[in-house]
RNA sequence: UGGGCGAUCGUUCAAUGGUAGGACAGUGCCCUUUGGAGGCACUUAUCCAGGUUCGAAUCCUGGUCGCCCAGCCA
């Protein structure tokens, strides 16, 4: 294995022919954005935007359709975008996680304009709770936490005035800044909104602005024993960075008025909250809290398990930003909530591997076929396409003997209708070679099949018969002497239901956790170049799939990882006539 | 059942008062040195009922259904 750094031969090109010409129609958050541009809503300021992730866990490919709609729409009309870490809460969030966040933002091909946190305006926001305080808007509650939720009532009952409600302001302000200087134990006081307990809305009731969190944070560390909850830290960050357009997701949606509010009380840049739909995909978990679980309970390996939805599990397992890019451009922005199918993500990352993958040959799971006909010690090199899509990536040469591996599948003693492979008396074509006849087999003394034998028409080297005949099919192959052995992890979905929540009473999502999203395959058999990969790299193994080198290879042991299958005719035709019983 | 939001092919996204269209999935055919890729074709939709209008997926009214909200999480 080498560094990936370098460039080879087989690292995939930079292409971005299918990045960039991306179509976009039209999307309500982009007639939103250019409204405001013609009506000069911000004046002649630049469009600005930023991506809020909370540091407390990995992100997966629903912020990626975030994070495309936060830079994609800034950059489309000229804007910027800023990360911003929403850090308000110290006791779930961790250096970890801010470290991967940037690293995925990048890796999808983004660049921030600044890199802000909202711990950066906790002497901001303070000052401003101050101010609100002194102009009656803000108190300090004594009340407990459960009293509280008392108070608020419920969805068809108004609140209760807390009975601290109306402490004078002096106090308000005595209280606020001992809290700050750590006089109180957690839980003790919180400091308020004076909203408006009767209001519909849950979050107009005189919502809760700071909490008493004696925790250290992992940026301010113990600076703070205060901290801001997220309404009374997104609209004044977003403010604070005069963000033009901050787009969140429609759970967010009922918390507009208060996001009003406060910059309306404050008297601060107006940002303006604009909600869309979140992604939503079949056989796919997209809960930070759950994914967290299913690390914490190593129901998979970690945050980057290939199976996981993570961008650093996607990434590993052979996904492109290219073809996320894609995806997210395709599925759009609207605010229904619907689930996409699985299979669209699949598509899209078939198209741009299909068209930058180079070609290789690996037999995942080998049968030995003899050639009778062939010299025992002879060894040929044929030329064989690196990308029939692109004629540019130019071919190499294999290795060719008289003694090779073929898929096992490849081969069927009595061959059920339709089947155009090899079978006893059958010509078929191996890939760039040569027409080869399949001519008897040789059986263990428990009846299972060791090799077959065949004969080889030395005069369609090449793979192609002077005499114009033709043949069904064409099949992959490696030389057997000269086959490197390779393990091969094999991934399915992680959720055997499109609904993972679509789990029996009293059971759990877990119990819908598919158990062979993982198959590891000890003794493929693969063409000698791919000794050379590196973990950049992406390959079209033929008629197999698409793989890529895993982190876990080491110079005597090549691990690859199977990005996604191949579509593939055959098994289709399988499973309409009904399962044959094989050889 | 208080409030907010939404409803277009199986799925997803368009159509911004003027021919309901694309993508994914599916099916069939063609092509193929990957049963891959590609090409062609086909199937299928405006939640319901009224209204406005020359004309409604689009505007209005009333239903129905779905999602979100009662953390000192974000």
């Amino acid at each position: 294995m080498n560094d990936s750094n370098a460039a080879t031969p087989a690292a995939i090109p930079s292409a971005e022919s299918g990045g960039e010409g991306l179509r976009h129609t039209s999307n309500f958050l982009r007639d939103i954005i250019a409204e405001d541009v013609r009506n000069k809503t911000f004046g002649d300021a630049a469009i600005q935007t930023r991506f809020p992730p909370e540091p407390n866990g990995y992100l997966h490919i629903g912020h990626a359709k975030a994070i495309c709609i936060d830079f994609g729409l800034a950059d489309e009309f000229g804007g910027k975008t800023n990360l911003r870490f929403d850090d308000t809460n110290p006791e779930k969030e961790e250096q970890e996680y801010v470290d991967s966040i940037q690293k995925d933002v990048r890796w999808l091909g983004f660049e921030w304009e600044r890199l802000c946190y909202a711990s950066d305006y906790f002497p901001q926001l303070f000052e401003w709770a101050l101010q609100l305080i002194r102009s009656g808007y803000a108190y300090v509650d004594d009340l407990t936490a459960e009293e509280i939720r008392q108070y608020r009532g419920t969805l068809t009952e108004p609140g209760r005035d807390s009975p601290y409600r109306n402490r004078a302001i002096h106090e308000n302000l005595d209280l606020f800044v001992r809290m700050k200087a750590g006089e109180f134990p957690d839980g003790s006081r919180v400091l308020r909104a004076k909203i408006d307990m009767a209001s519909p809305n849950m979050n107009m009731r005189d919502p809760v602005m700071y909490r008493i969190l004696h925790a250290t944070h992992h940026r301010t560390g113990d600076e703070w024993c205060i901290y801001p909850m997220y309404d009374f830290a997104h609209g004044q960050s977003d403010s604070i960075e005069h963000v033009t357009h901050s787009m969140c997701t429609l759970e967010f949606a009922d918390h507009q008025p208060l996001y009003r509010w406060y910059i309306e009380q404050l008297g601060i840049f107006p940002s303006q909250q604009i909600e869309f739909d979140r992604l939503n995909l079949t056989y796919t978990l997209l809960s930070k809290r759950k994914l967290l679980q299913l690390v914490e309970e190593k129901r998979v390996n970690a945050w980057d398990d290939p199976r996981m939805p993570t961008l650093s599990g996607i990434r590993r397992r052979g996904f492109t930003p290219e073809a996320i890019r894609a995806f997210c451009a395709a599925i759009g922005a609207t605010r229904t909530n619907g689930i996409t199918d699985l299979e669209m993500l699949e598509h899209f990352q078939r198209d741009d591997l299909n068209r930058r993958a180079r070609r290789a040959m690996a037999v995942l799971h080998p049968l030995k076929l003899v050639i009778d006909n062939y010299p025992a010690d002879k060894v040929e090199f044929v030329d064989v396409a690196n990308n029939p899509e692109d004629p540019a990536a130019g071919t190499r040469q294999a290795p060719f003997s008289r003694e090779l591996y073929i898929e096992q599948d490849d081969f069927r003693e009595v061959p059920p209708p339709k089947y155009y492979r090899l079978s006893p008396g059958k010509e078929v074509r191996l890939r760039s070679a040569y027409f080869v006849t399949a001519q008897s087999v040789v059986k263990a003394a428990d009846g299972s099949l060791v090799e077959v034998h065949c004969t080889y028409d030395p005069l369609s080297r090449g793979g192609n018969s002077p005499d114009g005949r033709k043949v069904k099919s064409t099949m992959h192959w490696v030389s057997a002497a000269h086959a490197i052995s390779a393990e091969i992890r094999l991934y399915d979905k992680l959720f055997s239901k499109p609904d993972p929540y679509d789990f029996a009473e009293g059971g759990d999502i877990f119990d819908n956790l598919n158990p062979h999203s993982l198959e590891v395959l000890t003794g493929a058999k693969l063409e000698p170049s791919l000794a050379a990969a590196n973990l950049d790299d992406r390959y079209q193994f033929e008629r197999v799939g698409y793989f890529c080198l895993d982190p876990d290879s080491t110079p005597g042991h090549l691990v690859f990882n199977r990005t996604l299958a191949l579509k593939d005719t055959w098994a289709k035709i399988e499973k309409k006539t009904g399962k044959e019983p094989g050889t």
